[in-house]
DNA sequence: CGTTCGCTCACTCTTTTGGGGTAGGTGCGC
DNA sequence: GCGCACCTACCCCAAAAGAGTGAGCGAACG
């Protein structure tokens, strides 16, 4: 669980070919219409490239968006192993959070663009994948580095969190959680000091930033 | 500033006409360059519709993303008034926060797409802003209706608010704006009323949730 | 002119929070 | 076995928060 910021390096680092003279065949399945339009667009101009039709070819590398990544790891890694090396996967999105990053980095994503970046960093983001490297941009990968330095919390710190995070009174998080409110007082002690919070509501905006809360403050 | 949900319909209500034969001519300016590419290529297919250069043309229809419209319609706000009819403000973006929505409708912003809509929801938004129609796809006038059940804080609540969602206890709260505890207390009570919570915490979480707080709770 | 509303402040009183410290039990790795 | 981290729980005590009430002042509105 512990990364090393090192291992994911702004440009890239070593790994295996794959299609050395080739043409990539990217396979874009963002689920955006109009972001997809987008790469399409953007990558077809590549002379280097070739789209792939869904299902129909083996893609070398095949964009997504956070969620359908997310998703398509998951299936992956629940599936019987294929002979052929599975695709790439490049995360296109707009949004920066950074324990989004983290996380599809941890879920074998080997690369995160932000729609923002500049319009030549997408085939520079896919060549890389094609020869094996890893492609963050230099924001996503200083966010990602800054992640590092992330409190270890513990279970039961994390468990208090989430419930504080949703406005309960130490009281109410006692009964939920079955324990006494004194032991939720010391969990919040402890989340203040990995924190470096103040007080709770400082505690659950600092948590909220750091991507540690679960639930739906993002969400509308 | 008490918006009538009524003004606001999915599909459409009347407005004064242009440009009834030619073709419609759009300029594309949002701010990530995958979206630009993918919006050209999806209207660059109707064959009603004509992309324009910036500057070069006077548009009927200027597609941007969210804050580029507020720049755009904050400019035009400044600006001597000319003799043509400016061209109707299109936003598409990714985020569905409806306060975002609300404002920009505010603004005079005509139409509002998520990037998520069906790709057929695009040249039909562009169609209707150029017939002096407003568009807003039925999630987001759901999402805006609702937002009209808006708690109406005053200002000084709103003062408060802001700093209550960055964690600083009533003290802090009290030296920044000037004033004395009591009325830090007072505000917050009144923040509890209308937001329907019952401590503090609570309060930036659902204040969170409605995107009444102004600040980076989502940036990272 | 009276009313309403927002902003301000003060005063009780109870509950909650937060800062100290202490300590037993448990599981895990060296 | 021993240390170590974690979870649990309790103590005291000061500070803060929250509930309730009252009240002065100025601007806006009918």
């Amino acid at each position: 669980m512990r990364l090393d910021a090192r291992n994911w390096p702004h440009t890239a680092m070593g790994g295996n070919l794959a299609n050395h003279d080739a043409k990539v065949r990217v396979l874009i399945e963002h689920s955006d219409a109009i972001v997809n339009a987008g790469l399409a667009a953007l990558l077809g101009a590549e002379s280097d490239m070739q789209l792939a039709q869904p299902q129909l070819t083996q893609a070398d590398v095949i964009i997504l968006d956070h969620k359908g990544a997310l998703e398509h790891m998951r299936q992956r890694a629940n599936a019987p192993h294929h002979n052929e090396a599975p695709p790439r996967v490049l995360i296109v999105t707009q949004l920066e959070r950074e324990w989004e990053v983290r996380t599809a980095m941890m879920a074998g994503v080997h690369g995160y663009l932000l729609q923002s970046c500049a319009a030549d960093q997408l085939p520079a983001a896919v060549r890389a994948l094609s020869r094996g490297l890893r492609y963050l941009s230099a924001d996503l990968s200083r966010c990602v580095a800054d992640s590092f330095t992330r409190v270890g919390l513990t279970n039961r710190e994390t468990d208090v969190l989430q419930l504080l995070a949703q406005g309960q009174c130490n009281k109410s998080i006692a009964r939920e959680l079955g324990i006494g409110v004194g032991t939720v007082k010391t969990h919040v002690k402890g989340l203040f000091d990995k924190l470096g919070a103040t007080a709770r509501t400082h505690a659950v905006v600092l948590a909220t930033r750091r991507g540690l809360v679960g639930d739906g403050v993002i969400d509308l």
